[in-house]
DNA sequence: GCCGTTTTCGGCCCGACTGTTTTCAGTCG
């Protein structure tokens, strides 16, 4: 009966498309679109919100959206949406996902075809119907049914630890090329989101043409969907889909900005620059007059660095993984953004696996790689006896493994200490997998969500704030248990989570793994402002993961993390200090 | 429909590419 935030953001959105293709004025059908990525952005509840009166202070929310989704949450429907679905055929809005096909032909198809769904449009584009249409013709039937295809195959968003290996490699292939100067992956990888639509790669350079067709005929590309003279982009048999974008490098700076978007980013950062008289492209900062007309005389502002473009507009650096019009902008005109956490500030790592359980490598592989890394410390933390897929360690096996992890450690001597802990399962009862007598021989200890992660928001609370109570307990491992593409994230109050974390100096951990990256930013966020301690940690299963801490950083800064909240960049008498003062 | 150091009205980012239309509309990011 009640409505989740996602599922209210997805009737906002379909509300959007429905009014698109209707020929709504294009700034109502904006607007319902940017009040459903305000709230799937949204860490808590629209519910606990619209109780605390506080829904019409969400950006892009105003009176009308704020009615709309209290009747979603009183009734569980929309009134609006469902005159508007009475209108406008449901299956147009799937036509309009189609590559190359806008409201506007979606409209014509349904208007002169009758056509509402894709299965209708395949079928008339197969017949040529479509070719006769006002404005189409051979190609764009063509084009049409190549996107159905498209479509089909599409597995939707991919990983961020999927797309930045494919983009990086690209990069460095068309950097070998002279021609280009300079190079950057753009887009939401360098933001650092969790998962990649497409990747925008941005090259400098004075003759462009080399490069488009380096990139469009790449052995690995399966279809060539553009390719203009600055501008390319392809899909790859991975199904990824790539732009590359080309522009001198006088440029650089404005179109950086430009291409890593976000594009709510963006589109502040214009306001502001007219609030100055000028236009900002990704070319230039341009004087306008009075009608924000370019003035075509005047001496445009050429930025070959960010620094510079935010630098003329007055504001702080903004690094790229805050660019979310999350309130960065505001900030950086205060010159207060956050000094974010970097990988230079890690000393440690705190959750890894073994041989013992799951994973690859034995402790001493372990400890030697992480002194290459440059930790300080590390914590084994193999998993517990109830986890059987996973090896789970009994009760003597892992009192065996103390003693073990102890005798490796004086052989390591200075080079770096190893802690002995355990990832402990939190089980469906909210009970913990070892008894409290074991858990205290532990240096340091994770709790983990595994099993049961299906269950009601006030059960899966209970188990969170049992463990987070519980002395013994240092750390909640990967809190909210989502893993992508496949597993969302529990259903539990954060508000109160976050409460008895801080109340109780229990660290929640980010945890780096990229099929991971949780604590996710918004809550990463939140864990912050409630002053709740963090730790960032790869949960390396074999040494090629312990290289994987630089997505988790990534993600600790997009949740406007300090080193100062991070525990693993504590020095070891510290870390020493507080796992042992925690349980007196 | 939202928003406000252009504040209760009148704005709301803008350029590249494609295909078809001989000068531009539609789509995309």
């Amino acid at each position: 009966m009640s409505l989740s935030n996602r599922e209210i953001a997805e009737i906002f959105e379909r509300c959007s498309d429905m009014l698109q293709i209707r020929g709504d004025n294009i700034h109502r059908v904006l607007s319902y679109r940017r009040a459903a990525e305000t709230i799937r952005a949204l860490p808590r509840d629209l519910r606990a919100i619209s109780q605390a009166g506080g829904l019409t202070q969400l950006s892009h929310i105003g009176k009308t959206i704020a009615a709309k989704i209290d009747e979603m949450l009183d009734t569980g429907e929309l009134d609006f949406y469902n005159r508007l679905a009475a209108e406008i055929p449901e299956g147009l809005v799937d036509i309009m996902h189609i590559n190359g096909v806008g409201p506007k032909k979606a409209k014509l198809f349904w208007e002169q075809l009758d056509i509402t769904d894709i299965e209708d449009l395949k079928e008339a584009a197969g017949q040529g119907q479509l070719a006769a249409l006002p404005g189409m013709g051979k190609k764009s039937q063509e084009k049409i049914l190549e996107g159905i295809e498209a479509l089909s195959r599409q597995t939707g968003r991919s990983s961020i630890g999927d797309a930045l290996p494919a983009a990086q490699s690209i990069l460095d292939l068309l950097l070998e090329l002279p021609e280009a100067e300079e190079g950057a992956i753009a887009g939401s990888i360098r933001r650092g989101r969790e998962t990649i639509g497409d990747v925008d790669i941005l090259i400098a350079s004075a003759d462009a043409a080399p490069i488009m067709d380096r990139f469009v005929g790449m052995e690995n590309v399966a279809r060539v969907l553009g390719h203009g003279p600055t501008k390319s982009s392809v899909e790859l048999q991975s199904g990824l889909q790539v732009d590359v974008r080309v522009l001198h490098k006088s440029r650089w700076g404005t179109a950086l900005t430009y291409f890593t978007g976000s594009q709510a980013h963006n589109v502040k950062m214009r306001g502001i620059a007219l609030n100055q008289g000028l236009s900002l492209n990704e070319h230039a900062l341009s004087p306008v007059d009075d009608d924000k007309i370019i003035i075509e005389s005047a001496d445009k502002i050429l930025c070959d660095s960010e620094e510079k473009v935010y630098a003329a507009l007055g504001l702080q650096y903004v690094p790229p993984e805050l660019r979310e019009d999350a309130g960065e902008i505001e900030a950086a005109q205060a010159h207060q953004l956050p000094q974010l956490v970097s990988r230079a500030d890690i000393v440690a790592d705190l959750h890894m696996h073994t041989t013992a359980s799951d994973g690859k490598q034995t402790i001493r592989e372990m400890a030697a790689a992480c002194i290459e890394r440059g930790h300080q410390y590390i914590v084994i933390t193999d998993h517990s006896r109830s986890l059987g897929v996973a090896n789970g360690l009994s009760i003597e096996r892992l009192l065996a493994q103390v003693e073990e992890v102890r005798r490796i450690d004086d052989e390591f001597g200075d080079d770096i200490q190893i802690f002995a802990g355990s990832e402990v399962d939190i089980r469906a009862d909210g009970s913990l997998d070892y008894p409290d007598e074991i858990l205290k021989q532990l240096d340091f200890a994770i709790a983990s969500l595994h099993s049961g992660l299906g269950q009601k928001r006030e059960q899966i609370t209970m188990r969170l704030l049992s463990a987070i109570s519980n002395p013994y307990i240092h750390m909640i491992g990967h809190p909210s248990a989502r893993q992508f593409p496949h597993r969302e994230e529990v259903d539990a109050d954060w508000d109160a989570v976050m409460e008895a974390a801080a109340a109780n100096e229990t660290i929640l951990e980010i945890n780096a793994n990229p099929l991971r990256l949780d604590l996710k930013p918004s809550l990463a966020r939140m864990a912050k402002d409630a002053g709740v301690l963090v730790a960032i940690n790869t949960d390396a299963h074999a040494i090629s993961h312990l290289d994987l801490m630089d997505y988790g950083i990534t993600n600790a800064r997009r949740g406007w993390v300090e080193a100062r909240h991070v525990v693993n960049t504590w020095d070891i008498a510290r870390f020493r200090q507080w796992i042992g003062s925690r349980r007196s």
